[in-house]
RNA sequence: GCCGGCUUAGCUCAGUGGUAGAGCAACCGCCUUGUAAGCGGUAGGUCGCGAGUUCAAAUCCCGCAGCCGGCACCA
């Protein structure tokens, strides 16, 4: 005798168990056609689950919240339905949904090429076409190994024997398909719909280990219906145009060549944006009581072998070797050689705590299958820092570095940051004991600094745990930038001490951090941010003055010399063009302000201002103009005071 | 590193065995112009690199590199 309760909080009582089918057909015959699941006391069923308790149900339709994963899932299952009858002997294996669709995972001899994608695509219509019924089978353990054993499905067969013996093996039907499978999924392939498309392919490997044979992923999209579809592959495009890689060409900001893989070559304008990030940050982690150093490129291999870093990175290292046969490596990171100046002289535990910075480039010989434009190269600078202090001041510390991360990130325009903690690793330096004490330390300070997190079990570097800072840019998408990382192990490797209040010799605590990461990085995810239109402080290039006519170039040389007065950074276009032509090429250019002067402006002394994305001019007096602009451009360093 | 794809002029791309093409950009003229492409002309390529098949290779085969999309990696 269940009692359900409706989501509207209607409760209706039935006299004896019924399905999600019945019980939406009860309902409504309209709400009975629209179901594609329920969603029984918060967790999604198939329809033909029976209702046999008083519980809180929702009937799940295309536009429920949880029916995308649904669609996916079952979109998955099609796909898959569909390669195996277009290629047999393919084996199947595992395909979930997405974020923005779902994929499967196949083995096969014969590689999937993109021309294959119409014709899966159309097999997957005719699938839905036919409209087979989807129904759950449970199966004992013995009896799922055998069949797809016979079946030649061994990757599934291998799977199975690896269930927990306490969980159900349950086999999801259609047609003359089958496939094990938790669920839940839809009555029937019908209502999957034909809002999907096939994208693309690529090689995974079987259970994410590189180990493991290479499966063969095939990407699809899936969607409630065409305009959804639509819609998000207009929104690719648009993602697609604030490439940082086309952008970075477009603007003239930077460029990469095969001679230098992995490694950026910037031009002008894109220095220009390097050196204003650099002296942004440089002007925070003053003001917050760092000290800047540098440190050597090269050192010698003894030393990389001391801090751990031979062991477990040499790989990734580039090695040069000298006339005499020493062995060096190009830095890779930053850390040993900051304990190395930490360790010159004696440091009081008055001067802790220590904040070191460097603007350290690092080079990593990264797989060549990792590398993507600037964002993740060879060769690249970090704003580093390394904060030597005792163990009670890193609660302190830890606050301190979140609220100044925080603060850096809203100046960008980043105002959603969350924090991830990862513990742990498998492969790691240091005692049990070392670890307790380092996570304890990281949690509490987390916590204190009022930050809520989300674990990341396994996560953490070599040498100790660590915070990530993931932040969202203006199109959803996260990107982890900003990183701290406790370490009680280098300190002890390097020998870094200090003398405490007791006289005594005691170990100092490394917090490893970082705000930006890789500028290389952080320079493409706000060209992406941003999609090249910079605010104007940040801006490479701020104004363009240019003529309209031949006889006004005096006046705007004199217009971009007052705005240079005032600190803008100015060009001057005064070639014999059309003003329409000159607009047209600095707007594809993403230059924020042009400033077009001609007899009119030379006369009233004005100049006709036009914005980055505007198709309206205002017309200020030159003074005025520079005044705005000027203050506009004011970097929000001077702003905060 | 692994799987798949791609690589032709500065950019975007056409060209499937028979003398390398287009548009835009560039350069040179004309035009003196009021807010997203004025007009005319000129120049520009060892078709990623190397080796092979062929009378003949951008095109077919092999190797390599780089790039793109994922996977794995990311101190």
């Amino acid at each position: 005798m269940p009692t359900i309760t409706l989501p509207d909080g209607s409760q209706r009582p039935y006299p004896a168990p019924l399905s999600g089918a019945e019980l939406a057909a009860s309902i409504g015959s309209g709400l009975a056609k629209a179901a594609l699941a329920i969603k029984i006391d918060g967790k999604v069923k198939d329809l033909a689950t029976i209702i046999d308790h008083d519980a809180k149900v929702e009937i799940v339709t295309r536009t429920h919240p949880d029916a995308l994963d649904l669609l996916r899932h079952d979109a998955a299952h099609v796909m898959a339905e569909a390669v195996q009858e277009l290629y047999p002997g393919t084996q199947i294996t595992f395909g979930p949904a997405t974020e923005t669709g779902f994929y499967y995972d196949f083995h096969r001899e014969e590689p999937f090429t993109p021309e294959d994608f119409a014709k899966i695509e159309k097999r997957m219509a005719e699938i839905v076409d036919r409209n087979e019924t989807i129904t759950r089978e449970i199966w004992t353990r013995d009896q799922a190994v055998d069949y797809f054993k016979s079946a030649g499905e061994t990757f599934k067969a291998e799977w199975i024997k690896e269930i927990p013996a306490d969980e159900e093996i349950s086999i999801y039907r259609q047609g003359k398909w089958l496939d094990l499978c938790t669920g839940p999924h839809l009555p029937s392939t019908s209502k999957l719909g034909k809002a999907f498309k096939v994208m693309k392919l690529s090689g995974a490997y079987w259970r994410g280990d590189a180990n493991n044979p290479q499966l063969q992923r095939i990407y699809g999209t899936a969607w409630a219906d065409e305009k959804q579809l639509k819609n998000y592959l207009t929104q690719l495009e648009e993602a697609e145009k604030r490439d940082h890689r086309r952008l970075g060409r477009e603007m003239d900001l930077f460029h990469q060549q095969e001679e230098a893989a992995g490694a950026v070559f910037w031009h002008p304008k894109g220095w220009t944006f390097y050196r204003t990030l650099e002296n942004y940050i440089r002007r925070r982690l003053n003001d917050a009581g760092y000290v800047e150093v540098k440190t050597p490129q090269i050192m010698d291999r003894s030393l990389w072998e001391r801090s751990g870093h031979w062991e477990k990175f040499h790989e990734n290292m580039f090695i040069v070797q000298d006339d005499e046969n020493h062995v060096l490596a190009v830095k890779p990171m930053n850390c040993p050689g900051h304990v190395q100046i930490f360790r010159q002289g004696l440091t009081s535990y008055r001067d802790l705590p220590l904040r070191m910075a460097e603007f350290g480039s690092c080079h990593r010989n990264e797989p060549s299958g990792a590398l993507h434009g600037i964002m993740r190269v060879r060769a690249f600078t970090q704003d580093d820092a390394h904060i030597f202090c005792t163990e009670d001041q890193i609660v302190t510390e830890t606050k301190a570095f979140c609220d100044l991360l925080r603060s850096v990130y809203r100046d960008f325009g980043f105002e959603d940051v969350r924090v991830k903690f990862s513990d742990r690793p498998e492969k790691r330096a240091g005692s049990d004991e070392t670890w307790d004490k380092a996570e304890a330390a990281l949690k509490g300070a987390t916590t204190a600094a009022g930050l809520e997190f989300t674990l990341n079990p396994g996560e953490g570097a070599f040498y100790g745990p660590k915070l990530e800072f993931v932040l969202r840019d203006t199109i959803g998408r996260d990107w982890q930038c900003g990183t701290l990382q406790v370490d009680f192990v280098l300190p002890e490797r390097l020998d870094a001490s200090y003398v405490g209040e007791d006289g005594a010799k005691h170990r100092p605590v490394m917090l490893h951090r970082a705000i930006f990461g890789s500028l290389e990085r952080f320079i493409g995810i706000l060209i992406e941010h941003y999609a090249g239109k910079f605010p104007l402080w940040l801006a490479p290039l701020q104004v363009v003055v240019c003529s309209i006519v031949t006889d006004a170039s005096p006046y705007a040389e004199k217009v971009a010399a007052a705005l240079r007065a005032a600190g803008l950074k100015t060009e001057l276009d005064l070639r014999n063009e059309k003003i329409a032509y000159k607009v047209r090429e600095h707007s594809l250019a993403k230059v924020p302000v042009i400033i077009a002067v001609g007899k009119r402006d030379e006369e009233g002394g004005t100049v006709a201002i036009r914005r980055l994305g505007s198709n309206d001019q205002t017309v200020l007096p030159l003074a005025e103009a520079v005044e705005t602009l000027g203050a506009e451009a004011t970097s929000p360093l001077d702003r905060r005071e």
